[in-house]
RNA sequence: GCCUCAGUAGCUCAGUUGGAUAGAGCAACCGCCUUCUAAGCGGUGGGUCACAGGUUCGAAUCCUGUCUGGGGUACCA
């Protein structure tokens, strides 16, 4: 709020200023000065920078810098020139008004920056073939807590899982089903050996006995009946087996999903696109559109024309199509679905994918669509840390799960651990760290600082202890009276708040408090513009820093009632901030720990 | 080879329309609990923003090149 009300005061000053500055676009103009903190606290609350100015104005920074201060009434924001920049304080008043309307606000952060976006979200998208390892939890905290924001700021978001059910690897799934069945029956069929030099196509995981153990409790006599001398499965185990298989991997993934406190709007089937035929309506589109051909016995895309490094195959010369063909059709889906409803695609992907997003984009340009509209977002990839140690992980291979993952250090610190850094950078997680109530743990931090809002705002309305009379005092406040005083709260219900304070120190930190409090509403927007949410995961850090340091240079609940009441107001819209901050991260914000 | 992400304090990272003397957490050292949760706070030390050029009033930020590390480069999914 502070923020924009200091941008209308400059709109104003080089309005009222436009002729000296020679400025023909005021507005234009404004969009040039950049508002930021200032490096130094003692110079102001909020910088204004003139220099990019410059140019238009025809003037040097330290010219412009004066007359635009001008402008600004002194009362609000006491402005100092230094060079270039105008360095503004900004007055108690404000603060205040800052203050209640972050208190009063149905929801802190919530703005309409994105009202016109229609999102279809697609993330984690997983093959319903085994648990979903750590690297998926980054996926998880990120698109969810995308989500989370992008609703916030207006956007109407629809979260999407894509089952990649269709493909050979659902085959090597029942497969290696089918030979631990084989296993736990003892008639001498078990899981071939590995080869050197050659990809080894099954899952040799725990799991995938243990799940074999469960459909033999009802199909022992079935299996028995397929097996054979060679022990090969035939089609009809392979399909009860695929069957099988899918339903049991996809109930865990969806039962982890809801541990993780992210529900999904839809979960799209691939098969269903091969069943319905989209697949062949999609590919006889791209034909007719003229941006197929035939060579060596396959049909191929002509990518390239569209900025692709070369063609890719669509149905290989066995007659099968490619993956590429479904995705396609998938997002000939998605562009089509409820009669073109969306008008944003954001699909996140992990960055071992980097190189299908060129033959993604030219497909659906090919197919007449805005591939604009299509927005790919990669996340490098998460490297395990266990016992100091970087592990890579892999599907097949013996391994840490994100099912155990959460339970070793619950779902706060997965989710938090996981958008706490830029998903540009490779992140490592370490378990011991994450798992730890140490300092190095943020999570705990932050949610330290909602705890002890939550308790002084407790501790407010019940009888306390005297410890050196040993008697019981009653309550500072009562809580009907309590909610009256906010009901009714007004920046001038507020003066007491800096009046009261003496000490410089716990004046600049409740100063610092507020300023970050109003901040929140700029943060928001910003994290969902430009998609990245651990924007927001630094925010509580920040806001949780100055809470501390304000906690221990002022006491909020004194004995006067009065004063209470009006520090109580700062406790209390921290606290709401704090926990809508966590809430857009899918982290908890505990009354206690 | 080509594409791509990264390289900032001992460690992990912020720094995104180019702007003031480059920031935070952890680790190290020194302090702060008779009073609302010390899972906290204050202070000190710590930097050739990988390197070299370029663009300009101004570059950690933009461009070019080099080096190092991650990922990719299928008629796999």
């Amino acid at each position: 709020m502070i923020k924009q009300t200091l941008l209308t005061h400059l709109r104003n000053a080089l309005h009222q200023h436009a002729a000296q500055l020679n400025l023909t676009d005021p507005d234009a103009a404004l969009g040039l000065l950049n508002i930021e903190r200032p490096r130094q606290a003692e110079h102001g609350d909020y910088a204004v920078n003139v220099s990019p100015l410059a140019k238009l104005a025809r003037m040097g920074p330290p010219q412009i810098a004066p007359i635009i201060a001008s402008g600004l009434s002194a009362e609000d924001w006491s402005p100092s020139v230094i060079g270039g920049f105008i360095n503004v304080r900004v007055s108690p008043a404000l603060l205040r008004q800052a203050l209640t309307t972050m208190a009063l606000v149905t929801k802190p952060g919530q703005n309409t920056s994105l009202a016109e976006t229609q999102c279809l979200l697609e993330f984690v998208s997983a093959n319903p073939t085994g648990p979903l390892h750590i690297g998926h939890g980054r996926w998880v905290a990120l698109g969810d807590s995308l989500a989370r924001l992008m609703t916030h700021c207006g956007a109407h978001v629809t979260k999407e899982f894509y089952i990649n059910d269709a493909g050979s690897q659902m085959n090597n799934m029942a497969q290696s089903l089918w030979y631990r069945c084989l296993e736990i029956l003892g008639t001498g069929g078990k899981l071939p050996e590995p080869i050197e030099g050659q990809k080894y196509p099954f899952y040799p995981g725990e799991y995938v006995i243990d799940a074999a153990k469960v459909f033999l409790e009802t199909h022992k006599d079935r299996v028995l009946a397929w097996d054979n001398p060679e022990h090969q499965a035939p089609p009809d185990a392979i399909d009860a087996l695929k069957a099988y298989g899918k339903t049991v991997m996809l109930d865990q993934q969806k039962t982890l999903m809801a541990q993780c406190r992210l529900e999904f709007d839809v979960w799209f089937s691939e098969s269903t696109l091969h069943e319905q035929g989209q697949v062949k309506a999609t590919l006889a589109t791209l034909q007719d559109r003229g941006m197929t051909y035939e060579q060596d016995g396959a049909i191929w895309f002509a990518s390239s024309r569209f900025g692709d490094d070369q063609d890719r195959v669509l149905v290989k010369s066995d007659g099968n199509y490619t993956y590429l063909t479904a995705d396609i059709a998938y997002h000939d889906n998605k562009y089509r679905r409820d009669n073109g409803k969306y008008n944003r695609f954001i699909n996140i992907w992990g960055a071992d994918h980097h190189g299908y997003i060129p033959r993604m984009k030219a497909a659906v340009e090919a197919l007449g669509f805005n591939p604009d509209q299509l927005e790919i977002l990669l996340g490098q990839l998460v490297n395990l840390i266990v016992d100091g140690e970087r592990t890579r992980m892999g599907k097949r291979k013996k391994m840490l799960t994100l099912g155990d993952l959460v339970d070793e250090v619950g779902v706060d610190a997965v989710r938090f651990w996981m958008v706490s850094k830029s998903q540009d950078t490779a992140l490592d997680f370490n378990v011991e760290l994450a798992a730890s109530s140490s300092d190095e743990n943020p999570v705990f931090y932050v949610q330290y600082a909602h705890a002890r809002c939550a308790s002084i705002l407790r501790n407010a309305f019940q009888p306390r202890l005297d410890t050196n009379t040993q008697e019981t005092r009653p309550a500072i406040l009562e809580e009907t009276q309590w909610q009256a005083y906010l009901t009714g709260l007004s920046p001038d219900s507020l003066v007491a708040l800096f009046e009261t304070l003496d000490n410089k120190q716990a004046q600049a930190a409740l100063r610092e408090l507020i300023l970050k409090i109003d901040s929140f509403d700029d943060r928001v927007p910003e994290a969902a513009r430009q998609r990245l949410p651990h924007i927001i995961a630094r925010y509580t850090m920040d806001l949780s820093a100055e809470f501390h340091r304000f906690y221990n240079v002022c006491r909020i609940l004194v004995p006067d009632p009065q004063l209470a009441q009006v520090r109580l107001v700062v406790i209390y819209t921290l606290k709401r901030v704090l926990a809508q901050a966590l809430d857009l991260l899918g982290v908890s914000a505990p009354e206690q720990m």
